[in-house]
RNA sequence: GGGUGUUUAGCUCAGUUGGUUUAGAGCGCUACCUUGACAGGGUAGAGGUCAUAGGUUCGAAUCCUAUAACACCCACCA
């Protein structure tokens, strides 16, 4: 067969992923074997793979495929996340292009549009992982919004409800006027813009006095209802009791005094504003202030705004500063840079409101999972250094502001049949609402049409910190088998920055709804970023077209970048450069195969020395890289794992073995070597396996024609074995000499088409390798004796062995000299460091044997070495 | 304002309980050679006061303290 020179992924890449579909080899289902199991941490139903994915995911099928190969009922469970914000959003700004306002359409309108968008656009990520080679069970595939994850959330829901976890309150809560919903505390992110502090005067009531206060937020003075002072203020002990005007209203609100007041910021004079800031709703609850709303729910005034009513809260701040200008009331206003709250997705500048919210008190099953990561270490963070961030998130858990007023998301399942605080019950459908409805009323005439549903829906986390359990049904269906075999699941990976959003709820429903956890270990990736340090985002434009890469490079190659930049936890700098190694890794691969089958088998040959001794020595060198290997995969380093093979295979593999056993140009193999070098390649081969699934099944199958059942991705990983240290490192040796022989040929300008030989002064008995040096040395022989008088030559060292090749190339005595003096002159300079710590007596009498007896060898042999470059240098 | 982490060759990083020849890898760079598997190979080389300053120790890149720079997380001072 005809292989081109090149490794083309194109064609390959899309062959293979079908043929592993096809025969299902990345299908699951409970036998005996051991289970190994990932959930995926699902993206965004419309999103659109980006490098972080690639990263994540990569990592995932890597671990993945190796656990299927050792033999494990490997399950990797696919599935997107209906991202309720998000999608949301994204939905309104398609519609409001087609010139469909959110607020003309009902609710069921609405969802039909959003249904739409999912069906045409979703699942479009899960095509493109397929792209990257990830290697899911797409027939266990789940969305957060199908039927039965939804009847999970409900219940869970319930349930918690039930055990009085899930209560209802009115609270300060994170408001976004854009997306016109609250967010959880972790979805506001806080930005250091420049504002300015305003120093406003407040007139005080039956008196020619004036009190300052400074603010950030002149806006808010509309729903003043007090003005605080600290009561050991002395520069406002006279104005305890008294009241104040707010300007530019008719309101005279009360001075009250709290030593929240921090006397030594602004002026010491605090405005309060209960229904506007966190702080100032507890004071107004603690000094029983009125609690006056100015805004509407899209950040424009309401009708407490008087003349500011319907203008933007941004618009009204600048003309309060200006009217306020006007009156002589604005004192100063000096530049101010403070953290603002915007949202998560949308940008918007948080307002802090006042709402009813669904709230889930989060202190009592924070517990078990607590425990879980920092003390019984059931569950592993990696790297460690998240164990801390975790554990000052969890014992400072707040409670979890579970609505949002939105469309697209499980709605709430509370049921309202009166106007009473406890008038509503939690209910699955509407049927059993109603039934509950009469039951709890005492009303049995209530109908369905009394009952009104709850409008909003639930945060989208509260469905996918289910994910692990739900995905096996393990809500509604606590004893089934499937939960119950592929749960707890080994491993989740995925980035740092949802720890909180997903990872630690996770931990926590796991504890909840099974008593068990979710995952053993969860590996946390580092950010994506680009070679400049910058984080990649859309906004600055420097995220490179993941599908791009994949097109441009291979998949192969693509993970082999990213795998190779990528130590554990530590965030990545990407570099397309980085795909190009990986594509020359592919390429060289490719070549190494090339060469194999272009040999010519002669059956009757007999294997040359110098194949048998390389052979071994590969064999005995590949285990003792796989168990570092296998090392690296246990600690989850497998940028350090992709850096051992692709060494092994380029340098060890290529560089030296192939160049070993290479028959002359144009003469056959014989049959022994070539089976043994068929053999070995394939091993590496599935190695490589899960860093580069195409290329190397392409290979695979190029070897010879498999039955389905002998596929490279269902083929055993190889088992460790012993290996002989001493032979590794006689080879290493020998690896040297010929690295020495090079040289002297370079230095002499002899070219390798000659044949030289070579003197050692050692004997022939302790030496391996013979034929390895005299094959690539390019020698006719090697003699195991000191230089013979009658001969000229050059020579040089390695360790303590002298050797010497003789030549009557013209010999540069001066060149030769410096050369050796500069050895000596280190040799010595070394000699002096270890006979200085031999000759400190505390050393000798603290320092472990071993230690010493090292030492005191490094010494012999640097003194045996000078003694040798000595003679030389007399020499000449 | 608190906390965590990082700081080792031009770049990205190893350095596994302080001692494995006066610091390593991959990539990149320079010179020469070579090219009959290869976007390839060979040889040599440049390049590091292991962030800085103290300390512990017979011995420190490794442990301790302080400082600096950077990164991330958390936090209601208007």
């Amino acid at each position: 067969m005809e292989i081109p020179s090149k490794f083309d992924s194109k064609g390959i890449e899309s062959k293979w992923y079908a043929y592993w579909q096809e025969n299902n080899f990345f299908k699951s289902i409970p036998d005996d074997r051991e289970p190994y199991t990932i959930v995926i941490p699902p993206p965004n139903v419309t999103g659109v793979l980006h490098m972080g994915h690639m990263l994540n995911n990569s990592l995932q099928d890597i671990i993945i495929r190796r656990a299927r190969m050792m033999g494990y009922n490997a399950c990797w469970v696919p599935g997107t996340d209906h991202a309720s914000i998000a999608t949301e959003a994204k939905v309104v700004a398609k519609l409001k292009a087609d010139g469909i306002e959110k607020s003309e359409l009902t609710r069921e309108e609405f969802l039909a549009h959003a249904w739409n968008w999912t069906k045409e656009y979703g699942g479009v990520i899960l095509e493109q992982l397929k792209k990257l080679g990830c290697s899911c069970d797409w027939d266990r595939t789940k969305f957060t919004l199908d039927t039965e994850m939804t009847e999970s959330v409900l219940q869970v829901f319930e349930k918690l409800h039930d055990q009085g976890c899930i209560y209802r309150g009115f609270r300060m809560v994170n408001w976004d006027p854009e997306a016109q919903t609250t967010l959880s505390d972790e979805e506001v992110l806080y930005e250091e813009k420049n504002g300015n502090l305003y120093h406003i005067a407040y007139q005080v009531e039956g008196s020619d006095e004036r009190v300052i206060i400074a603010t950030t937020r002149p806006e808010t003075l509309l729903g003043d209802t007090a003005v605080c002072i600290h009561p050991e203020d002395e520069r406002y002990q006279h104005l305890k009791g008294k009241k104040v005007h707010v300007p530019l209203t008719d309101r005279v609100v009360p001075i009250i005094e709290d030593d929240y007041v921090a006397m030594d910021f602004g002026t010491g004079c605090l405005k309060v504003t209960p229904a506007h800031d966190k702080n100032d709703k507890l004071l107004g609850e603690k000094h029983q202030l009125e609690v006056i709303d100015i805004f509407n729910a899209d950040g424009t005034l309401n009708e407490h705004g008087g003349r500011y009513q319907s203008m933007d809260r941004f618009k009204v701040r600048k003309l309060i500063a200006k009217d306020l200008e006007a009156q002589q009331l604005l004192i100063k206003t000096e530049p101010y840079t403070h953290k603002v709250g915007v949202s998560e997705r949308t940008k918007a500048v948080i307002e802090p409101r006042l709402s009813d919210q669904w709230f889930l008190k989060m202190e009592r099953l924070a517990k078990p999972a607590i425990d879980a990561v920092l003390k019984s270490n059931d569950i592993q963070l990696l790297p460690e250094k998240f164990k801390n961030t975790y554990r000052h998130w969890m014992e400072n858990i707040r409670d979890w502001n579970i609505s949002r007023q939105l469309w697209w998301g499980q709605r709430i399942p509370v049921y309202y049949f009166g106007k009473g605080k406890e008038d509503y019950v939690v209910a699955q459908n509407e049927n059993l609402a109603l039934e509950k409805a009469r039951l709890k009323s005492g009303n049995d005439g209530l109908e369905l049409k009394d009952l009104c549903q709850d409008e909003d829906v639930l945060d989208t986390w509260f469905s996918s910190w289910l994910w692990p359990i739900s995905v096996f049904d393990g809500i509604r269906n606590p004893d089934n088998k499937e939960i119950e075999y592929y749960y707890p699941t080994q491993d989740l990976v995925t980035g740092p920055d949802i720890l909180f959003f997903w990872v630690a709820r996770m931990i926590i429903s796991g504890y909840a709804f099974r008593d068990e956890k979710p995952f053993s270990k969860v590996y946390l990736t580092g950010l994506v970023r680009d070679k400049k340090g910058r984080k990649m985002s859309k906004q600055l434009g420097n995220s490179p077209d993941a599908l791009k890469l994949i097109d441009d490079y291979g998949a192969d190659a693509v993970r082999v970048g990213l795998m190779l930049s990528s130590a554990a936890g530590n965030d990545l700098l990407f570099d397309e450069t980085l795909c190009q190694q990986g594509k020359n890794f592919a390429n060289k691969i490719w070549n190494a195969y090339r060469l194999i089958e272009g040999w010519e088998i002669k059956e009757d040959l007999q294997q040359p020395e110098v194949a048998n001794e390389a052979l071994q020595w590969y064999a005995n060198h590949f285990e003792k890289t796989l168990a570092w290997v296998d090392e690296n995969f246990e600690k989850y380093r497998i940028s350090d794992a992709l850096m051992s093979i692709y060494k092994l295979l380029w340098d060890d593999f290529c560089s030296w073995l192939l160049e070993l056993v290479k028959p002359d140009y144009g003469q056959p193999i014989d049959q022994q070597t070539y089976t043994d070098i068929i053999a070995l390649f394939e091993k590496n081969l599935r190695i490589l396996h899960p860093f580069m699934p195409f290329l190397t099944e392409e290979l695979w199958h190029f070897i010879k024609d498999r039955k389905t059942d002998e596929a490279l991705t269902i083929s055993a990983w190889p088992q460790t074995q012993k290996f002989d240290q001493k032979l590794i490192a006689d080879f290493k040796l020998a690896q040297q000499i010929i690295v020495g022989i090079r040289n002297f040929r370079n230095e002499k300008n002899i070219s390798h088409k000659e044949s030289i030989s070579l003197y050692i002064n050692t004997e022939a008995t302790d030496f391996s390798f013979e034929s390895s040096i005299v094959k690539l040395g390019g020698l006719t022989a090697i003699n195991f004796t000191c230089q013979p008088d009658e001969l000229v030559g050059g020579s040089f060292r390695i360790n303590n062995l002298e050797l010497f090749i003789p030549t009557d190339a013209a010999e540069d005595t001066e060149a030769e000299k410096e050369k050796l003096t500069l050895e000596l002159n280190y040799t010595r300079g070394f000699l002096a460091s270890v006979e200085k710590k031999l000759s400190n007596e505390r050393f000798v009498a603290n320092a472990p044997e071993k230690v010493i007896a090292l030492e005191r060898k490094k010494a012999a042999d640097a003194r045996e070495k000078i003694v040798l470059l000595e003679k030389n240098l007399a020499l000449l």
